[in-house]
DNA sequence: GAAATAAAATGACCATAGTCATTTATGACC
DNA sequence: GGTCATAAATGACTATGGTCATTTTATTTC
């Protein structure tokens, strides 16, 4: 509890103007030194903070991954499929909103580094979340299937990546949901619920 | 055609130096001097070629590429299933032969990076190919099925992504490989084998 | 409230990535 | 084989990322 609030701020402030400056004219060009002068900081004062400048684009890679992780249990209540379209849907949200953020930031090939890197890690989260989602639908008995649960949320994983990578380029969120709701709905009916049925008839 | 050996000497003597040197003591800890004098060349004649000294390390990922390219359609005569199964296998010692040099060479964060990079275009390449792959085999009558190319596909790249994902850090190829045969056939056998059925049953 | 301790900030300093105007090598054409 | 045009190589130079020994600021203890 040292000093906690004091480096806080001093981070949050090097964040907030990094981005800023970002914003106006891309990571590459934007200085430490520019960084620090903004703040009102020493340029010794950043690297206490970030190993490398490079680290402050993982660090906005790692608040958005704090939001994913709040997305990924606030409809628990809902039913199973209910649950996964509420998902989707916030994650093109949030993603959407990530993919703007790099591409007003970064230079093309750096840029899609690290939204690769994010995109990985999210999807590894992503899955494994779904696992839960989906065992603690099967435990309470609102959900059922033949299916093994690590096999249902791998190809709904997929569908998801599937719609991501064909839409990155020009993000139309409300086509990626479309395409989403779809797919969906096709394993869902095809795979998922005609799996129900069968072990209902047992 | 002007001058072409030369410059392709040039750079696959950049890119052998380089390697040796990553090798030898990572990325991070070699110049781009030192990576000239290797070759008897000046430093500058290396930002001829890479733009970047992070270029070189993009471009040992596209080498991988070509490779991959060349695993995809090796095994056009075979069935199906065969086929992806082969493709697996390949892709499996490919990609782990891919991850080691990158172990050597690079520093943990951005070994994340590039390879997030290296697997994401991978996967798009992947999935295309497969796409491809199923859609021929559908046209020459050995592979039916009710699915859409494209849900198949998807479902088959989420295989393998599942097992990259989970078996990355202690990779154990003959494990990994297991893991996506037995997946493979849950999936085959539980939809699309049994989607010929039906089909044949008409 | 002075002394002791530890956290945080500092900025002079260094190493090297990357630039660019100039030079050198290569081949084409007569 | 001399001239011209273009590709490729050069290396002095600059800007900036990153280090680290020192100083400043905050907190605790008596």
């Amino acid at each position: 509890m040292y000093r906690e609030n004091r480096k806080k701020q001093t981070k949050a402030d090097i964040v907030q103007h990094a981005i800023s400056l970002f914003k106006q004219k891309g990571y590459e060009k934007v200085t430490v030194e520019e960084i620090t002068n903004a703040c009102g900081i020493a340029k010794g004062t950043f690297f206490n903070y970030f190993p490398k400048k490079e680290y402050i684009l993982l660090h906005l890679t790692d608040s958005y991954m704090e939001l994913l992780d709040h997305i990924l249990h606030k409809y628990d209540g809902a039913s199973l499929k209910d649950q996964i379209l509420f998902i989707y849907r916030d994650l093109i949200t949030l993603y959407a909103k990530y993919a703007d953020l790099l591409r007003l930031t970064l230079e093309e090939t750096i840029r899609f580094s690290i939204r690769s890197h994010t995109e990985q890690t999210n999807i590894m989260r992503f899955q494994k979340s779904l696992g839960a989602i989906i065992e603690s639908a099967k435990n309470n008995g609102s959900f059922q299937s033949q299916w093994k649960t690590d096999q249902i949320s791998s190809i709904l994983t997929g569908l998801l990546i599937n719609v991501l990578i064909h839409y990155s380029s020009p993000l139309d969120k409300a086509q990626m949901l479309e395409e989403l709701k779809n797919q969906l709905n096709i394993v869902w009916e095809g795979i998922i619920h005609e799996s129900m049925e069968e072990n209902r008839k047992k």
